[in-house]
RNA sequence: GCGGAAGGCUGGAUGACCGCUUUGUGACAUACGCUGCGGUGUAUGCAUGGGGAGGAAAGUCCGGACUCCGAAGAGUAGCGGUGCCGGGUAACGCCCGGGCGGGGUAACCCGACGGAAAGCGCCACAGAAAACAAACCGCCUUGGACCGGGUCGGGCAACCGAAACCAGCCAAGGUAAGGGUGAAACGGUGGGGUAAGAGCCCACCGCGUUCCUGGCAACAGGGACGGCACGGCAAGCCCCACCGGGAGCAAUGCCAAAUAGGGACCGCGUGUCGCAAGACGGGGCUGCUUUUGCCCCAGCAGGUCCGGGUUGGCAGCUAUAGCCGUCGUGGCAACGCGGCGGUCAGAGGAAUGGUCAUCCAGAGGUCGGGAUCUAUCCCGGCCUUGGACAGAAUCCGGCUUAUAGGCUUUCCGCGCAU
RNA sequence: GGCGAGUUGGCGGAGUGGUUACGCAGCGGAUUGCAAAUCCGUGUACAGGAGUUCGAUUCUCCUACUCGCCU
């Protein structure tokens, strides 16, 4: 183990709370094969990390991405500024420890649907993916 | 006032709350490293101050900087590019000025704009002929034969005979004026000339050669001579002149981690003198040659491939061929030179934002008033809607492509008034 | 981000400055008691826009899209 990683792993658990993005197409890919629940405006996918896999087991992670349907570069870019918003605001405090999240961008929706339904249907899948909303 | 032409600038504004990134400061907290135990360095957090997308950031079409390939020097083969002339520039296929050709009433715009008498190739179909010209029809002359018409003679007539007048036929020759075609037909128009014609001759135009004048030059103007000889295509090959070594920041260098530091093949190769330093010689180094230079000469170093591991960090990385503003100066201009002031994003699955409110352009609807023959236009109120193209990825100079609108300068044509 | 290649009917796939082959699929007919196989016939294309040329799928430039390689 280098220093820089080793010092990583020392951080205090109150540090853990903090987001991590997700960066490895092979983490998007594990997610994409796991629970996932559709809104107008995004797609959102949960998957429990096995132990082990991250040095910090407790923290929660989350991805965001969009294709090229979504539109070119700069409507792609704005699509995942609003939900990285939207994710920053909701899910240090709704989300589960160990889990990695991903979040797709959708054509058009997600530029124009306004901030408040989109923090709704957010919390929304949150409560249909952890069990306690059916 | 209407219609146009050429540029230049701009590319929503303000505020509130919550965030991201970079950087300065702190004597604050945590972790780790070093320690001469006084400290010190790095990272993270916290507090506070500053900076944070474009005119195209795009396409990757050119030119460079920079790095590596052998130090990128010279010549040459091949390949690629550029292509009127002069200037600007670090350089360019860019920019400026000029020439020539084309378009437009004009302002102005457009032009891959060297060479087709160095050579090769192609020119389908149609057409007589598609490239040193030739001669199908036609026109003309001469000769032959005498079927037809006409003429003459004989005969009442059928008919017979003569001459060679007309048209046709055959042969020899002249000619290229005319000929359906085609993208393109071997100078054009007019006159003379001729058997018919023809640059055969003349005038003008075009073309070519040569001389003179102006211009740095492209080129322009004028004179003399020639007498048609020279079709098009070079974004077909090619010739001429000039330019270019190749690859690209995922280049390249360093650190850490990890695996079995592994296997196969190729190339070079055991030199001489000297105690040594070194010298000589041999070999290798981008298609080839050459100059200098570098490496090797006993087992080290070099290259290619296979297998395995990693998919981290740091540098390169943002300011100087600088750029921006302003003043002076040289130049028709592009641009150059000098003074003063300012300094301008550096992320890395990728920041430079999210949400809300108000305002300003803009569009639509409606109401009221005014102008006008009408179409329509102007002013004011209210409601609704609504923000072009588009996101730095090593950095600069260009080109090209996309782009809602707004502001502004100069010029041209027409109409009206004076 | 950088570098390179390509686009021809519904599908695959040649081609070249002068009317775009061929195979499979589709449609119609023949054959058959009915089908398959076979035979005959038939329709549908040069990614888009400019330029060079008498003429462009081909040559040149621009635009759009697709694919590959480099850490």
């Amino acid at each position: 183990m280098d220093g820089i990683n080793a010092a990583k792993g020392d951080i205090p658990p109150a540090v853990s709370l903090r987001l991590q993005t997700l960066t490895k197409r092979a983490d998007f890919q594990r997610a994409s094969r796991s629970a996932h629940v559709a809104k107008p405006g995004f797609i959102l996918q949960m998957r429990r990390r096995k132990d082990g896999e991250t040095p910090c087991p407790d923290q929660i992670r989350v991805g965001f991405t969009c294709s090229k349907k979504v539109g070119n570069a700069v409507a792609r870019n704005r699509a995942k500024r609003r939900l990285r918003e939207v994710a920053r605001l909701g899910l240090p405090q709704a989300g589960l420890p160990g889990h990695d999240y991903v979040l797709i961008g959708r054509k058009n929706a997600t530029a124009a649907l306004s901030f408040a339904q989109h923090q709704k249907d957010f919390q929304h899948a949150l409560d249909i993916l952890h069990g306690t909303r059916r």
